[in-house]
DNA sequence: CTGTTTATGTTATATTATAACAATCTCTGT
DNA sequence: ACAGAGATTGTTATAATATAACATAAACAG
């Protein structure tokens, strides 16, 4: 398997076997808030793994509007804060540009992702090159700024959404 | 004068004249808008020198209350179309983190920027570092990603606002 | 237990953005 | 000047995203 499979598997609407990626997600999830003594309750559980149901951003009130099918007393507040909590743990990214939520695909090691978004297929590959990250922070700094956090966001065209119109 | 001079004015809370800033930033308005074809009507000039009015973002509905006082018909639309039209010939920019808006301190040449924004004074400075705008493009080609668009945004503390809390 | 913290429920509202259609302005060809 | 076409702005309504504020209920430590 080439190195770059990992990363692009987003954008293989075959071959590559989800129900994995959201298993292996929820077990890094619990090993991470374990070793962080953060508490993934059901809800917060739940909430990760629909962010992970599709290879893909979900917005906030999509995934209120599944959570609703299973409980009945969901509101805004419900999501919004078990996205926080998931964001604390940085066990899910915030896509600035989409509005939207996605989960990260490396939760045991602290980064500040860089996404591919593709405008055909809405698919979002996540790298993590620190070359890029280290470069960009060392800009900041050169220039007297304390950098805290990145927020770097491609939007451009998968390998098949490209080959495509 | 230190090249980054430039670069770091919106972080100098004094000793930038302001003033100029806008008045050179509407006359470069102008010239983009007259080569490109575009039509800078007195409203998206108008919404334009209120972007600028502060070194900082500025959020939609701030101009509009702003513009209001002036203009008793404005409405969301309004903003939004003048915004619109101002992103598309790139004289302004987009902070997707924020929600907000700033002018583009190069309009003259297109460019994906790299925005350094500071929690503390909320000011935002444009980088133009074109290796890291053909870093992140490479990467992303290397791995059959075309890109079209970038977002950089970088929070953290100026150098001001780093030296006090 | 009992108070304290953490998590969730609940209602209401704030903030950001767009849809849809009407009116007006600008420009062009006659 | 006039008609028609396209661009711009006005107007009303609503969609989409996010948070405030306070109530209730679990979880947990002393
Ligand atoms: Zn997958
Ligand atoms: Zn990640
Ligand atoms: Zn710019
Ligand atoms: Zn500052």
């Amino acid at each position: 398997m080439a190195p770059n499979d990992a990363v692009l598997a987003p954008f293989r609407k075959q071959g590559h076997d989800h129900g994995k990626c959201v298993r292996d997600a929820l077990t890094a999830a619990e090993q991470v808030c374990a070793r962080e003594g953060a508490s993934l309750t059901p809800l917060r559980r739940r909430v990760l793994e629909l962010v992970w149901g599709a290879h893909a951003p979900v917005r906030a009130y999509d995934l209120l509007d599944t959570l609703r099918g299973e409980r009945r007393r969901a509101a805004p507040p419900t999501i919004y804060r078990a996205l926080d909590f998931l964001l604390s743990v940085r066990l899910i990214h915030r896509i600035e540009s989409l509005n939207a939520f996605v989960g990260c695909a490396d939760p045991k090691h602290s980064h500040g992702g860089q996404f591919l978004i593709c405008d055909g297929c809405g698919a979002v590959a996540e790298l993590d090159d620190p070359t890029i990250a280290r470069r960009v922070a060392d800009r900041a700094r050169a220039l007297g700024f304390t950098p805290r956090r990145q927020t770097i966001e491609i939007s451009g065209r998968c390998p098949d959404c490209a080959a495509d119109g």
